[in-house]
DNA sequence: AATATTAGCGGACTATAGTCCACTTGTCAA
DNA sequence: TTGACAAGTGGACTATAGTCCGCTAATATT
């Protein structure tokens, strides 16, 4: 498995030239503003007009650096993504030469995926709307990244004869990942009020039922 | 299993008095009007305004009815959403007698339910929107009664013995409904590109794995 | 250093959901 | 029949996302 790349609107643009010394700055600038408020205010509360307000800078440069909410959000959680995803990694190549099972370790990973969906889920709301009104054609960056790593586990545990025959693991990593869509994920832990325990072990459970 | 009331703003009120003779004419030049509106340019691309200006009413007395978009389309699917509930559990009463498992019950619910959601994705896809935005403590009706279908034959299969032990039922029936919920059924359809065959049958595939 | 190129900027503008509230009218009870 | 009042109505208003486009100025080229 290899990293996948997280930054899109990164400072190191894959055009071509660098980027404006004023950009740089304003973009900055806005990355701190919208941390604040959001930490002040709660995410939903704080507008874009607002963020740009505060930064001091017009809408229009606010929405040319993050096309819209989804974005800014990302932007703001793109070190803690990577940082997921590295020691996820590391975890996993560790835990292989231990020689725990694959499915083992899609269920480990699967919990640990519970715990940052949850505490990063004002954002997440955010990056899933966004990727939801642009049409159904944009997709979802951590979305992505986790489907890449369930769907790699997956395959690997067929490899080491883990799994029952006949399984549409393609389909499977969605599915198992279903759960984990923010809005569904919310509506498990405060109407149902499931805690993040027992969704793990939910999740964990089902994992096993795949087994030989 | 019960019948579900689906009828949430029907004609005869819960409350106690019936509805004003001219509230009764608004209610159903409002349904006709938004129902070819939504035919003619698809959901989507119509807005409460248009319904309320088209159908020669004001905005006010829109939202009265329907406090949203997603209740308009609720109610335009009213009464689709109560046949195909009638007609499940006419199917699963004639499958019992026949002695058919609970567990093959479920996958074919699952099946039916997955053309239900392509079918009416368009009107879904608001009604779950608006579900969300009303906060995450307001339940989204098609959700709940497909969970109660769910969880029932969890629990009778349960019950006959045929699922494997220590199983989260509760659990269980959200994550087996989670790969339905429209935003992220859309993406399998149309992004990924999954035939609604092959969804049914993954899903068809993660329920058979519960057995014993 | 002068100039051309083009990224960057800002804020007015549109679109849409949904709220509010003063006014109107149907219904029921006397 | 009539009057009270709850139900119903309409449209102005707010809030917010996101677009557009003419102006400005940083950077590259000469």
């Amino acid at each position: 498995m290899e990293r996948i790349e997280l930054e899109p609107m990164g400072a190191e643009r894959s055009g071509g030239r660098t980027e404006r010394a004023d950009a740089a700055a304003n973009r900055a600038l806005i990355l701190c503003t919208a941390e604040r408020l959001f930490r002040e205010r709660g995410v939903e509360n704080v507008c874009m007009a607002e963020i740009a307000e505060v930064a001091g800078v017009g809408k229009g440069t606010l929405y040319r650096r993050y096309a819209n909410k989804g974005e800014l959000c990302l932007a703001l959680m793109d070190t803690q993504m990577t940082e997921f995803q590295d020691s996820s990694l590391t975890l996993f190549s560790g835990l292989t030469a231990q020689g725990v099972p694959y499915l083992e370790q899609l269920a480990r990973f699967l919990r640990s995926l519970v715990e940052f969906t949850d505490i990063h889920s004002p954002l997440l709301v955010e990056v899933e709307r966004a990727g939801m009104i642009q049409g159904v054609d944009r997709l979802n960056l951590p979305h992505f990244w986790q489907y890449m790593t369930v769907s790699a586990l997956l395959r690997a545990a067929e490899r080491n004869g883990e799994l029952a025959a006949n399984l549409d693991l393609e389909y499977l990593g969605e599915a198992l990942l279903a759960p984990l869509q923010v809005d569904y994920f919310r509506f498990q832990r405060y109407v149902r009020g499931y805690s993040i325990e027992r969704i793990g072990e939910g999740l964990r459970a089902l994992v096993e039922r795949l087994g030989a």
